[in-house]
DNA sequence: TTGTACGCGTTATCAT
DNA sequence: ATGATAACGCGTACAA
């Protein structure tokens, strides 16, 4: 028993092709009571229109694309993706649009993924992730003529549309509340400077350092792993001066520090308070639990969807307010020992 | 400048559409030097065939579906699914096929999904993750008429398809590393008894247990979350006769339950030993190191995706061996302190 | 409201 | 053996 189409429901209500067209898209030109009954038919048959059938004669695919690059190390906790997946997916399915998603190990894979992700018209926009500086996939897409959302805060120089949760208000909330428990020595681990959200949370730790009067302190880029903020811990406290307090750039990091630092025999928060980023879900039952910034994922792939539907079919956006990243005190951070 | 279509490549090469589509697909009745030109032509237009047309003609979407459910808590690791899709990817872009994701909130929801991807042709199978004991979804797909793959040990009863990496060996291995080194009071905390892992899971713990000789001891079940598993461990620790050393379900339940130890003043793995399942990226640098269980989510993906082709095409199934789960002995694990 | 062309490949039928 | 022709799959949209 092959699906029914609409042939097979125009038949069965009596009426032509187009009157089920119109009746299932609230289109006008069919009388209520013939709609109704079209309705009626095509619930007992079990129709719904054929997506590809459909795509075909619009020429869009009712699909947008995500392609996540994996390299050896975890760039954006993976927390990140389920929750931003899961809030876009709200608006997507609403809308009858499917995600398609994609994991390429390198860049090369991605840009020859979102070729073909074109070329085949089987989406028709794209969100476009863990943004480089100077990223060349913007520029990629629009010649591919693929419209691409930015999730991240948006690049300062072009007009490239983007949405996302500013990361600096987050790591400033961390590093004030460091320098209110006394705190004067205050390290970052960055994620790749080359990464615009490593950028800028590394950005917004200077600045909060500069606007209360402190001196920088030291600052080491690692990549977001585990294994390099452990490293960098390492670095930190083996310096003749080293830091009271750390703000790590993700989670994963702060807490393989936090454990190098206890594992060194160092007190957290005693002589050592840290702070990380993401809360991810065992961060709350680390011991001490981490202090931490936390973003809304979920709101944040719901707005992102939203937009790029907006993007897609020409619309203005609409005014999004996302609820900015703050920061989860928890018992990893206290006051700085006298010194 | 729309994409070019199969007309356009047919005209600028001097042959008719159906000469297109044959030297395309290396279907024979093309000569090897107007196959050539074609595809010459083809190549220099940029032109890649809608697949939108072809899921049309053919009546199949080349695409599967991975539906996940998140209900409140996480129950199994992002970094399992990540690498799973990683593995699946590779095999599924090779064949030209898409993955289709979609995140619901509960079993409702998760049924119309798949209802919905079926009924609008846009897959032509799904994977099927995360099964309870006497699940409906097998049934509900069968119905539906979609290929489905479980993703998990294959069930006993029903000759349900599924490829899965058997969770058993990894636990006995560590039932046996924890016996081996001297502990009689091990303990589990199991995932949802309702779920195929974690019910799996908690059978090879009893039964390594019993194979030892050792009487049962305690077990909580809990539901793979990090709060749930530092529940679990409170209550173990508050017995009147204490486990020696636990085994976990997973890495999250067994990184609180560890952190929770250590707050109340243990020595792990002094006064107590601890395993987990998953070896996420932070169990090896807990403090200490977190021993736990291990297995190749990207092979599994890969041999899922291969598995389902190959359902989806009615191919008989190839031989698919995936290296088992294994023990990773870290500094979690210690001698029993003797009693 | 209906009839019909159209979107774009695939494939069965025919002609050379 | 090569290749052309045409029907088909299933909705959408426009003219009638």
């Amino acid at each position: 028993m092959p699906r029914p189409t609409i042939n097979d429901v125009a038949r069965a209500a009596g009426v032509s092709k187009g009157a089920v067209s119109f009746a299932l898209n609230n289109k006008p030109g069919v009388a209520p009571e013939t709609r109704k009954r079209i309705l009626d038919v095509a619930r007992d048959l079990g129709w719904t229109p054929s997506a590809h059938a459909r795509a075909l004669s619009t020429s869009q695919a009712f699909a947008v694309g995500l392609v996540i690059m994996r390299p050896p190390e975890t760039l954006r906790s993976d927390k990140f993706f389920i929750s931003f997946i899961s809030g876009a997916e709200t608006v997507l399915a609403e809308e009858g649009f499917a995600l398609l998603l994609q994991v390429v190990p390198d860049p090369q894979r991605e840009h020859l993924a979102y070729r073909r992700l074109a070329e085949a018209g089987r989406v028709d926009g794209v969100f476009v992730t863990d943004l480089f500086v100077d990223d060349v996939r913007p520029a990629l897409l629009a010649e591919i003529g693929l419209p691409a959302l930015v999730i991240g805060p948006p690049q300062d120089d072009l007009g490239q549309p983007a949405v996302g949760i500013d990361d600096a208000p987050g790591i400033t909330a961390a590093v004030d509340h460091l320098i209110a428990l006394g705190h004067t020595r205050i390290a970052h681990v960055a994620g790749p400077d080359f990464m615009v959200h490593g950028r800028s949370r590394r950005g917004a730790w200077s600045a909060a350092i500069e606007r209360a009067g402190l001196r920088e302190g030291p600052c080491i880029e690692a990549d977001f792993s585990a294994e390099a903020g452990a490293a960098a811990t390492m670095a930190l406290l083996d310096l003749a001066d080293p830091p009271t307090a750390i703000v790590y750039a993700n989670d994963l990091m702060a807490m393989a520090g936090l454990s190098l630092a206890v594992a060194r025999g160092l007190d957290v928060p005693g002589d050592l308070s840290i702070t990380g980023y993401d809360d991810t879900e065992i961060a709350a039952h680390m011991q001490p639990p981490l202090t931490t910034v936390t973003s809304d994922a979920i709101a944040w792939g719901r707005a992102a969807a939203i937009r790029l539907l907006e993007l897609i079919r020409q619309e203005p956006p609409t005014a999004t307010v996302l609820p900015p990243a703050h920061l989860i005190i928890r018992g990893s951070t206290g006051p700085a020992r006298p010194s």
